[in-house]
RNA sequence: GGCGAGAUAGCUCAGUUGGCUAGAGCAUGCGGUUCAUACCCGCAGUGUCGAGGGUUCGAAUCCCCCUCUCGCUACCA
């Protein structure tokens, strides 16, 4: 009996390059909830896949000389190979480069611009190159651009906007009718404030500064701009036509249970992608949950420093559900959670090797030493024997509950109560005091038929997060997997069984120096491939940035450069990010606004001869003038480092 | 700066509408046991429940204020 249907989605990975551990998080906490939503007899449909277009994909593909498509069919296969290995069991693997998303990408385009809901703006001075955004005129902060806060240009080009201000009403009352909408509920109230109630942004929906992208039908030079293009996969990828001529699968399943996304995305899926839907007139999704991150140990991951981790690596050494318990296990429902390899360990050992594992090795073997490994119940009750049944029989509930909240963590937990319960009833029944005295041979048949009932009925409420484990209980106790409205009935194991003769290890102790051995071995492959060598650790692989068009001389010899020293320096009030150095120049003093806070004290600003741009026009930044800009280097990750001359120049010495 | 969340045992956290000696897991110490993967079971802890004030018969729980952390957002010439 089917109880409905549960449409449930991923949020599409972006292919640019291979998934580390934190991005692999989220597949396995929605393949646990699709699981268990099919045993508990919904119709489950789970979508899954890839985001393959946009400008970093055409950089990345032209470094590694090959085409876009070349690129993204290799790192689709990637990702979907760690879907796989996962053993993650979603119904569709959806690629943005597939035909029919495409196709409905641009009749959904055609549409909504034939509707007006999509309009095509012009730009005048209003793009911003470092960002490739093109901004409209409300948009702009100070005149500048609103992502990073650089000057904005003149340019030619014009570029489709979506009217998103025309759907806010609608949307912040449905948000408010519905609370369970947004999960967890602190993003709603981001959401609310920050972008909601102040007043909605009109959203650019194309492109022209890039190639790899849909093609927009009426207008060819434009590509449709990554959002519209990722977030209509949920709808495309089930049978959606903008035309009217929608499948059944997409009648039966739309609208979405559940769009599981990483917190970061949470506007798009709570702001653009309900009013996208609006304009099309379609439901909106029931509910959308941004789960946090799983951090791998406090530093960031980088290969050159040997530390990413990758679930197929973790997944070689400890095996598929180990990494799978580790990662519903470990992350909480709001906060952060991190792994590292010695995290890891002390999962492994304790809760799958100590608890379960061990559980299921004692019961077989003394199943099989006692009686041959039949195991039959003899009816020799004893009181200690109801709480067991009792915790046994009311974990699925337990389970239920907290799956209902999608507190995945949680329900395993119950789970695994359920197994030390059952440790403690060994100790409780001390079935090898009971095979000493022949007298007692049935109620020690009933003890060992207990623990098998018990352990059968854990692997049927184990099966959604760790399918394999559970499978293995079910082979080693002879058993089939339980159906989910038998978990609450006790005594449903068919007398006289046997079980397995060689029990095997489900999952073994694992020594922490082997562990740390095979961390570092895989570390230093990933230094090799990127080029960091013993010797040369400082050898750095170069970073990549967007080009910029050429310049003449003319447009360089505009901008003045000198030598500035900087003779005070305090930090900005009222601002998070912002120093105010006084800096020497020449004869001169400016008054210079940096937002480098993060990386350098105002006391070790004092001394420093620097690289200013002296010739850009006064802002006022928090309230503070500024009359020119400190020149930094930048890194992939934002990290900022001044540029001081090599050798000792005058305060005022030109840069040319 | 704006908005929001949080600060509880060594670590990760639970603590419902204020009420009995403040809890769980892991780690630590001690004891028990031997079927089992040196495993399991039991016991024991320590906590000014971030600081200070207030309401109340009574506050981790409500109010005020302070300090710190975090998230989103703005600022990064």
């Amino acid at each position: 009996m089917s109880k409905g249907k549960y449409y449930i989605t991923t949020a599409i990975a972006y292919t640019s390059g291979k998934p580390h551990i934190g991005n692999s998080y989220e597949i396995v906490l929605a393949d646990s909830i699709a699981r268990y939503k099919r045993r508990e007899g919904y119709d489950v449909f789970f979508q899954t896949g890839t985001d393959e277009h946009g400008q970093k994909v055409e950089i990345k593909a032209a470094e590694a000389g090959v085409t876009p498509k070349e690129f993204v069919d290799d790192v689709a296969g990637q990702i979907k190979g760690i879907c796989d290995c996962l053993n993650c069991s979603y119904d569709k693997f959806i690629r943005t480069t597939d035909t029919d998303h495409e196709k409905q990408v641009q009749k959904i385009f055609k549409r909504l611009y034939d509707q007006g809901d999509i309009y095509k703006g012009a730009y005048e001075g209003l793009y911003c190159t470092p960002c490739e955004s093109f901004w409209t005129e409300s948009q702009l902060v100070d005149g500048k651009c609103p992502d990073c806060g650089r000057e904005v240009k003149p340019a030619k080009e014009e570029a489709y906007f979506f009217k998103m201000s025309k759907y806010a009403d609608r949307l912040i009352e449905h948000i408010n009718t519905h609370p369970e909408f947004i999960q967890p509920v602190s993003r709603k109230n981001e959401m609310m404030n920050n972008f909601l109630l102040p007043g909605l942004q009109d959203l650019c929906v194309s492109r022209t500064s890039f190639k790899w992208g849909i093609p927009v039908t009426f207008d060819e030079k434009h590509v449709v701009y990554v959002w519209l293009d990722a977030l209509t996969n949920y709808i495309t990828g089930i049978g959606y036509d903008a035309e009217g001529n929608s499948t059944e699968q997409y009648k039966k399943y739309w609208p979405a249970d559940l769009h599981l996304i990483g917190k970061d995305i949470v506007r798009f899926h709570t702001i653009y992608w309900p009013i996208f839907l609006m304009a099309l007139g379609e439901p909106l999704p029931k509910q959308v949950f941004g789960h946090p991150w799983l951090l791998a140990g406090d530093g960031k991951m980088s290969k050159s420093k040997g530390n990413v981790i990758y679930a197929d690596d973790l997944a070689n050494f400890f095996g598929v559900d180990a990494v799978r318990y580790f990662m519903i296990h470990e992350m909480p429902f709001e906060n952060d959670g991190s792994i590292t390899w010695e995290l890891m360990t002390e999962r492994v050992n304790s809760d799958l090797a100590n608890v379960l594992g061990n559980l299921v090795n004692r019961t077989i073997s003394m199943s099989n030493k006692y009686f041959g490994g039949v195991v039959e119940d003899k009816k020799v009750t004893d009181a200690v024997d109801d709480d067991l049944k009792a915790v046994v029989t009311d974990t699925a509930n337990r389970v239920a509950a907290k799956m209902e909240d999608l507190h995945v963590a949680d329900a395993i937990t119950e789970i695994f109560t359920l197994f030390k319960r059952c440790n403690k009833y060994i100790d409780e029944t001390e079935p090898w005091v009971l095979a000493k005295d022949e007298a007692k041979k049935d109620r020690l048949a009933t003890v060992l038929y207990n623990l098998c009932e018990s352990i059968n009925i854990g692997a049927g409420l184990l099966w959604p997060f760790l399918p394999e484990t559970a499978e293995k209980i079910c082979k080693q106790l002879n058993t089939k997997l339980r159906d989910f409205d038998t978990l609450t009935t006790f005594g449903l194991l068919e007398n006289g069984n046997k079980v397995t003769e060689t029990p095997e290890i489900l999952f073994a102790r694992l020594d922490i120096k082997d562990v740390l051995a095979e961390a570092a071995r895989i570390g230093e492959i990933q230094k090799a491939e990127a080029g960091v060598t013993e010797e040369n650790g400082e050898e750095e692989k170069g970073i990549d940035i967007p080009s910029k068009d050429e310049i003449e001389y003319g447009d360089f010899d505009k901008l003045q450069f000198q030598v500035g020293e900087i003779i005070a320096c305090e930090e900005v009030k009222n601002s998070k990010k912002l120093l105010c150095s006084q800096v020497r120049i020449g004869s001169k003093v400016k008054q210079i606004v940096s937002g480098i806070k993060a990386y350098y004290k105002p006391e070790e600003m004092v001394g420093k001869k620097v690289m200013v741009l002296v010739n850009l026009k006064p802002a006022t930044l928090a309230g503070v003038l500024s009359e020119g800009m400190l020149l930094c280097a930048e890194d992939e990750n934002g990290n900022l480092s001044l540029m001081t001359p090599e050798k000792d120049m005058p305060p005022g010495a030109e840069i040319c």
